[in-house]
DNA sequence: ACCCTGAGGCAAAACGATTTGATGGGGTGG
DNA sequence: CCACCCCATCAAATCGTTTTGCCTCAGGGT
């Protein structure tokens, strides 16, 4: 009895050779059904169908990979998942691709070049159909080595010299001029940065600095500090300020978290916010709304960066576009809450 | 630097052929240096990875997973890997199958059933060597169809009534017993509780409920409402808590988020927290530490469920393992601090 | 001398699909 | 009636590995 029926058949999985044989045509009929890709008779068509109901067929996808050399999957290459920002550009790139039937794998390189490479090749000898990588903003070629030529990458944050490779990047430098200017037109005098540390965050110092020029603002270097994107990092790094013989009124940071940090040291020294001193964070995350008061800062916009990524490689992957490497660059909008 | 053979074929990758062409050897004896499955001379051997390297022949792992049927692939199943809690059971489970070579492949559910049965089965088709499913709690036998007594499943949060499938269950009603121990013993009296949606988080409740029969305490229905687990959902409830003629003057909430946006109600009333009202939630995600004052909470192990589900599925896959379905509980502590 | 064993290597058969070239059959127009 | 073309179908090659069975050659024990 075990033979005859798709129930009973254990634990080998049905293929498509029993399912052509059930339906009395050829393996290659079955597949046309199944494709399209060739015409097939209404009334066989009818027949393969009942036959794949019957035995509960379903088609062997790691087969269909080797042949066709398309894996349908994505590989998205981030510092931590774990990172509100990361995870939210995730989920906008498997939004804009799990429609067209692409999964996501995802990689966590803590920032270190040696696994961004191990999972770069990881991902291109898993067969992965494209890689957005937004780890690092040093997507340096070295980290790609010979890129195969055939599948895309796209990176964010970063513009790779690579031509065939398109990049997003959100607009750091004029959300920075921004908030830059923002602080400046509400009348703050001593303003200072919380910057990145050595080496990222360019843009984002280059604009607040082109905004403190346009407003006539100095920025003695003692005010322009660094931290290590952290709480902690920005907590140390507002401490720092706040020793100051000049104390900053007002200071841009140049993630949230640090912002959230500097707050912690203005509640700690009893300053009232944005009374005594304003602060400025950059990407919005969650938890700029649930600090008090109310954050305000610049919007990154994480799950836009990551469904655009997910647009470009689609574009290229079925052949839409074939070019050099485009650029898209997304607004970062300035977002007025409570600490400014 | 490039070096001549591998960059001369442009766009075709090497195959194990053309490396044992180039060494002079069968493709057979190439595959057994790569796995070492049978010995081979040393001279060989050597010859054999001169060539390997001078091609620059990276192993292509669709056919291999075709042939071996292993994937080397994990995937995980989610409501939405936006949510911190997810993200961290997610990076979890990554670092623990990372060492052994497998990748994590991420599905967002958004929770609903349709999704949940798509991925299963899209995981299974793509062949994943195992699936930890912490997505909605009713991790029914509807949701995985007939399962393939392949491949592992274990589910997290939940006990699947298959035999065959592992679970990890973070000790719920433990850790709600002893939040509402906690609140008892420093005196509190009216105590009172915003629960999930029907049908969710049933031991959270449970153990609340045993803790505040231990203390002695009533707890009139009124004190017992419901949220959708978002900040706006525990606003809205306790709202109506505080809108009681009885006022409570302590509030478990079943998890942090409703627990943060009970925390806004309270700053919205100017009651002062925990002299006015205390508030303890579920889970200590970051934001936890971000809400003034930092929020007393119950630790829900997100990291540690995710390893350990790895480790389980892992000690399937290896063969290690076979029998009846394990389940490992994780206590879930207490962890005190500014809100009660 | 003979058997046995183990090491080292090769040819060929899977794995389960897709794709290509060929083939037969039926209609239509000349 | 023939030429022609299109539709439906099939057999066989292919994708790039791993794995199985077999062969040969040396060496050691009896």
């Amino acid at each position: 009895m075990s033979t005859s029926e798709a129930a009973s058949s254990p634990h080998s999985r049905v293929t498509i050779a029993q399912v052509a044989r059930r339906a009395g045509v050829s393996p290659t009929t079955v597949s046309h059904v199944l494709s399209g890709k060739r015409a097939v008779g209404a009334a066989t068509r009818g027949t393969v169908m009942e036959a794949i109901r019957e035995l509960g067929y379903r088609p062997n996808i790691v087969a269909r990979n080797l042949r066709t050399r398309r894996s349908h999957m994505i590989a998205v290459v981030v510092p931590d998942i774990t990172n509100p920002f990361y995870a939210v550009l995730t989920r906008g790139l498997a939004d804009a691709v799990d429609a067209a039937g692409h999964g996501t794998y995802v990689c966590n390189t803590d920032g270190q070049h040696e696994r961004e490479r191990k999972f770069f090749q990881d991902a291109m000898d898993r067969g992965v159909d494209g890689v957005v990588f937004a780890s690092g903003e040093t997507a340096s070629q070295i980290t790609f080595g010979e890129v195969d030529q055939q599948t895309p990458i796209v990176c964010i944050g970063d513009q790779l010299d690579h031509p065939l490779c398109d990049a997003v990047i959100p607009d750091d430098e004029t959300g920075s001029r921004a908030a830059g200017s923002f602080l400046a037109s509400r009348g703050y005098e001593r303003i200072a940065m919380i910057q990145g540390p050595p080496h990222y965050g360019a843009a984002r110092t280059a604009g607040f600095r082109s905004a403190m020029q346009a407003a006539k603002r100095k920025v003695p270097a003692e005010r322009m500090v660094r931290g290590d994107w952290t709480r902690k990092g920005g907590y140390e790094a507002m401490k720092a300020l706040m020793a100051l013989d000049a104390r900053p009124d007002a200071v841009f940071c140049a993630n949230d978290m640090m912002a959230i940090g500097a707050l912690d040291v203005a509640h700690e020294l009893g300053l009232s916010v944005p009374e005594d001193v304003a602060v400025v964070g950059f990407d919005d995350v969650d938890a700029a709304t649930i600090v008090t008061p109310h954050l305000t800062t610049v919007r990154n916009p994480a799950y836009e960066a990551g469904g655009t990524a997910g647009d470009l490689l689609m574009s290229r992957m079925s052949g839409r576009y074939t070019g050099t490497g485009r650029t898209v660059v997304l607004p970062c909008p300035l977002i007025e809450r409570g600490t400014a």
